[in-house]
Parts: C-alpha cells; sequence; structure tokens
DNA sequence: ACGTATCGGTAACGACCGCTACCCTAATCG
DNA sequence: CGATTAGGGTAGCGGTCGTTACCGATACGT
C-alpha cells in the first residue's frame, strides 16, 4: 500500500457499478433457468466482464444467490413494520404491497421462491428464520382483522394468500400484460381471506 | 436367447417391483433436495440397488424426473374429465380434487411444482402444453360457473387458485397434522374464486 | 519517466457426477 | 452336471463447472 489510505479512484472508465452489474445478470439468469443451470461465465458475459471476475467483488457464486434472496426477504419484511392503522387497513396494506412487489420484480421474487433451497446450509437457515417471522406478521395481522379465528385457520389462511400471490411468477406474459392487475388480485385475495364469516 | 420366448422368471429374491422402487427413492429424494442435488449414487442406495442399475430400467437421470412430472399432470388431467354436473358442482369438485391430491401426495406435486424446469428440452414443451391444457380447463369450468366475467379475470384466478392450493407444498408439519384441512382449503379457495360478485 | 495498483483476459486445476463397461456370483434349465 | 443369464458390485471415463492463479496493458501518483 503506497500511502496507507484507501485511494477511492474514479471506476476507470465507463462501468458504473460492476457488483449491482454482476447481480442483475445473476438474476436474470437465475429466474429464467435456474440457479444450478447457470455457470460462472454466462453471468459475467451477461454482465459484461469475464467470468471469473465475479471473484473480485463476491467469494462465489453461493453469495451471489444468497445476496439475491436476502433483497427479497428484505423488501417483503419491509411491508410489515408494525402501525397503527386500522386492522382492516393493515391487512390491505400487507396484501397489496405484496402484490405490488410480486408483479413488479417478478423475476426478484421468482429466485427467492424458487431456489431457495439451493442456498449453502447457513444461509438456508437464516431464510427460513426470515420466512417463520413473515408468516407471523400475516397471522397476526389476520388475527386482528378476524378475531375468533383459530390458529390452523389463520395460518392456512395466510400460506394459502401468499400462495395466491406468489402465483403470478408463473402467469404466461400475455395475461401479466392486462392494465389493472394489482387491483384484481388484491380484491380476489382479501375476499379469499374473508372466508368463514 | 434360450428358448425363444421370455422367461418372466421370478424376481430372483424378496424386491417386489424395481422400477417402482427406484421412482419412489427419486420422488423422494427431488423433492427434498431438488433434482440437481441429488445424484444417481444416492437414488440407487435408497432404492436398495447400486447407484449405475437405474440405467437398467431407464435411460438416465432425466428419464426418472420426466416419468414423475408425468405422473402428476396425469393425476391433475384426470381430475379435469368433462361432466355433466351443474357448473357450482363442477368446480367444486375440481378444487377438492386438485386440494386432496396436494395434500395426499405433497412430495409429487412439489416435484412437478418446483422442478419443471430442470426437464429436457422436450419434455419441458410437452409439460407446458399439459400445464395450459389445465388451465384453460380452470377457465371454462369458471366461465360457467361465473358467466359475464372477463377473460383476464378468469385466467388469473384459475393460477391464484391454483397457487393458493399449491402453496400447502410449503406449509410445515405441524400445520399440515391439523384435521380438516381439506375442506378448510377448499372453502378458502372456493371462496376467493366467488369474488367479484 | 518510473513504479504501482487496477482491470481485462485466459489458462488450468480439482472435484463432482452422469454414465459405460466390466467383473463376479448364483440361480435356472436342458 | 454344464451352459446360460440375470443381478450384485465396482472401477473408470468424459465432460462440466466452480475456483484459483497468472499474464499483460493501462492509467495514476511521485
Amino acid at each position: 500500500m503506497p500511502h496507507g489510505a484507501k485511494l477511492d479512484r474514479q471506476p476507470s472508465g465507463r462501468a458504473t457499478d460492476r457488483p449491482q452489474a454482476i447481480l442483475d445478470a445473476a438474476l436474470e439468469l437465475f429466474s429464467e433457468h435456474g440457479f444450478a443451470a447457470v455457470g460462472v461465465d454466462r453471468i459475467g458475459r451477461r454482465a459484461g466482464v469475464p467470468g471469473p471476475h465475479i471473484y473480485r467483488h463476491f467469494s462465489g457464486k453461493d453469495e451471489l444467490l444468497a445476496t439475491l434472496v436476502d433483497q427479497a426477504m428484505d423488501r417483503l419484511l419491509s411491508l410489515t413494520a408494525a402501525t397503527t392503522e386500522e386492522p382492516a387497513e393493515e391487512l390491505e396494506r400487507l396484501v397489496r404491497g405484496h402484490v405490488r412487489f410480486a408483479l413488479g420484480d417478478r423475476a426478484l421474487l421468482s429466485v427467492y421462491a424458487q431456489e431457495a433451497r439451493s442456498l449453502r446450509e447457513a444461509d438456508q437457515r437464516r431464510t427460513r428464520r426470515r420466512q417463520r417471522a413473515y408468516i407471523e406478521r400475516w397471522t397476526t395481522v389476520l388475527a386482528r382483522r378476524y378475531p375468533g379465528r383459530g390458529a390452523v385457520e389463520l395460518e392456512a389462511a395466510a400460506h394459502g394468500a401468499i400462495g395466491h400471490i406468489q402465483s403470478v411468477i408463473r402467469w404466461p406474459r400475455a395475461l401479466l400484460a392486462a392494465p389493472g392487475l394489482e387491483a384484481l388480485i388484491a380484491r380476489d385475495v382479501l375476499h379469499g381471506l374473508a372466508a368463514g364469516d
């Protein structure tokens, strides 16, 4: 090291944020072909870097996936910030938030939902813990909105509603192009949650 | 060949149906760890045969997966046999049938839902075609039950309902042990489908 | 201008895995 | 009893892929 402090040199050219470009490429490829089916060379090529250069920014392919899954979980958990709203409003906000995420960032949600088991053991445990926390938030909100329901009813409803929303990752493109989808899906989900009253 | 006709010898011992045992082992392992993460040796060990002996019954690992996915699709499509029932009854039968399948054979449905993209190109195309046919059956039944709805509404409802049902593959074991789940889920799904009336 | 750090590019290692080929034993039938 | 064959067991090939290491060129700082 020449003079002790880090240099913070200009990124040497046009390339804006290399790690982000790599993550974007990995996201697209993982969501389309699956984690196991895409190699680091392909990710690098899509990101405009030679394959092995990925290891100058990440510890390995595993870390790419872990980062993406973490981003997805962050987005989901940020929807569950505690509020002082009315129960009905809070539930609606939770549903609409998840729907908007699913429609707006289908690739990220797809990777989160389908490739979680390709994570390393440690990342997998942490992810499962966060998933449980997310489900718990749902059941809490549901319990406030629909008091008197049993725990099984609530948890089944939460899983079902989330599964309903996540189904958009398999919808055909033509259907996704329809206008007003967010409101339509939210309405269907909320109506399903009201069953039993 | 000694005397022309096939021998039909006794299976030489205790082993009942070898190909079926291999398929069962593959089903369990694929559903638990994913297609890419389990090797042929492990499948063989679980089935009580040396790993390479799988190739005496199947052309390769790919065929194992294709067979399982086909079995799942057969089960689903068999639910959609055309009937002369009332629209409401037909829809309920479809929903309950899918729910019963999901609860009764979670592993098979899990492989079908999560590992379809590990199929070879040809199998993947055929599977997608059958999936489209299944969705079309749903929208047809829904259109009869809820005339006046638009195509987008119907297709979105079909995908959402199926996603809701398939969510059971991620439910925790404790929740799956609850009694009366089939009726509960079917009720929730049917109620969600009634949204918009 | 010289040394230095950064970055593009590529070769190659090592492990894993699907798959093939080949052994050997034992049970069956003429 | 001897020949044939199914089935258990295993070694090893071929290819892929994640990962490491190394080389060369370029741009900055002294």
